[in-house]
DNA sequence: CGGCATCCGGGAAGATACTG
DNA sequence: CAGTATCTTCCCGGATGCCG
């Protein structure tokens, strides 16, 4: 005879009244806390969130949106005729998690087996400009950058120390950088000179663009953690 | 014929660049990050561990230590005779990781569903102070207040607008919190007052407990969404 | 095509019992 | 006390198919 498991009304959770624990009941779930990322800088279809999650599949993206939306983190909406189509976008709430983000960022550039060669998301590429600019090192220095990654454009404004990052397909910049995501990483974040990256295209003054990629120092890694044993 | 998945050399991550993703890949299993939260106030034992974790089974905490372990989150010593059991720490790296619990806690307090009746590790309590400590409030109060917790000890000092949190045994302090670590949180977090708690004991100037559960606020909540639609 | 239901295989999580 | 062994249950991921 099996036990019947009364304790759980269906949802696995943590009986725990810690804050962090409950913020995993609601983001805990494979994939869920980067569905929320594909929805950072704006709403999406579904097709599109897939698009950026290498490796989900739809009936798992489903099941997390309709997870998402009954915590109140994501709301799906029906665009107004003639655009017909669902989105999903984060309410006030579930764009208040950025943070989390930024902290689980900060803190994985640090490890020893952290992979940057892998594919890159759009959104992943300006969360990480947000979470990674460094105020002291732009200093006065004042630009508008535009990206264009695929069929996704973005402006970064940059001013007063600070940065401002949106959807914008207006292509009014002083620097306009065009390529895969990865490959505008491996310029801005991992150094990697222009002429080294025949997939990236650079319009505007090229000192700008020198500039620009001075603004996000990544923290150092972390040894490996030894096998053999130390002392 | 089935398809040999090549792709997976065992562990299931997700093929991301984004840091936050390696991340999860390195935290994302259910428990793992509940495991390093125990851990933030020093070494424990595997029992130890355990009684500050509701719910987890023997074989998935020690999956998860030596997950962490290999990852260079956790470090597995064995102290030295007489007292020779084994004790899992954070590595300095995995220390690091605190910003992340911090942004998921100060997060998820706002959530509508969250229940703050459950139950509370000591460790939990006493990172939700380091947490929600705010210095406005604290202003030029300073004071040592000690928590005595069933069997675990902690003493906090608050002075020159910070908080410091370390496990100790010593029990000189201008306050002394006694009882089970819900019910400290209830009277410090949920300003419940002392005469409604049975549980709870108080040692030392009543004032001084009074102006130290003022020193954590936390964020409102946010409207629960709306299931019906508004207008 | 976009979104969702269904079925299936594999693997992770959970409960319990057992061992050094 | 500190885990291991075993078994069950459930979630994840892939494929297929329905329906607007």
């Amino acid at each position: 005879m099996k036990l019947e498991k009364i304790t759980s009304e269906g949802k696995r959770r943590y009986d725990d009244a810690c804050a962090a624990a409950h913020a995993l009941d609601l983001l805990g779930e494979r994939w869920a806390l980067l569905v929320v990322r594909e929805l950072f800088f704006g709403p999406k279809r579904f097709s599109d969130i897939k698009a950026g999650l290498p490796g989900i599949s739809a009936n798992v993206l489903t099941q997390r949106l309709e997870g998402l939306e009954s915590s109140g983190i994501v709301r799906k909406t029906r665009l107004p005729p003639p655009a017909s189509v669902s989105v999903y976008a984060l309410t006030d709430w579930g764009r208040e998690s950025e943070p989390i983000f930024q902290a689980l960022g900060r803190w994985a550039v640090r490890s020893p087996m952290h992979d940057r060669t892998l594919s890159f998301s759009a959104n992943s590429l300006m969360l990480s400009f947000r979470t990674m600019f460094d105020p002291a090192r732009a200093g006065d220095f004042a630009a508008t950058v535009a990206f264009r990654i695929g069929e996704e454009t973005f402006k970064a404004e940059i001013a007063d120390g600070a940065i401002a990052i949106r959807r914008d397909s207006d292509a009014e910049a002083d620097l306009v950088l065009t390529g895969p995501a990865a490959v505008i990483g491996a310029f801005v974040h991992g150094g990697v000179p222009p002429e080294a990256l025949p997939a990236l295209t650079i319009a505007g003054d090229p000192a700008v663009a020198r500039r620009f990629a001075t603004l996000f120092p990544l923290p150092s890694k972390v040894a490996p953690p030894e096998a053999g044993g130390p002392a």
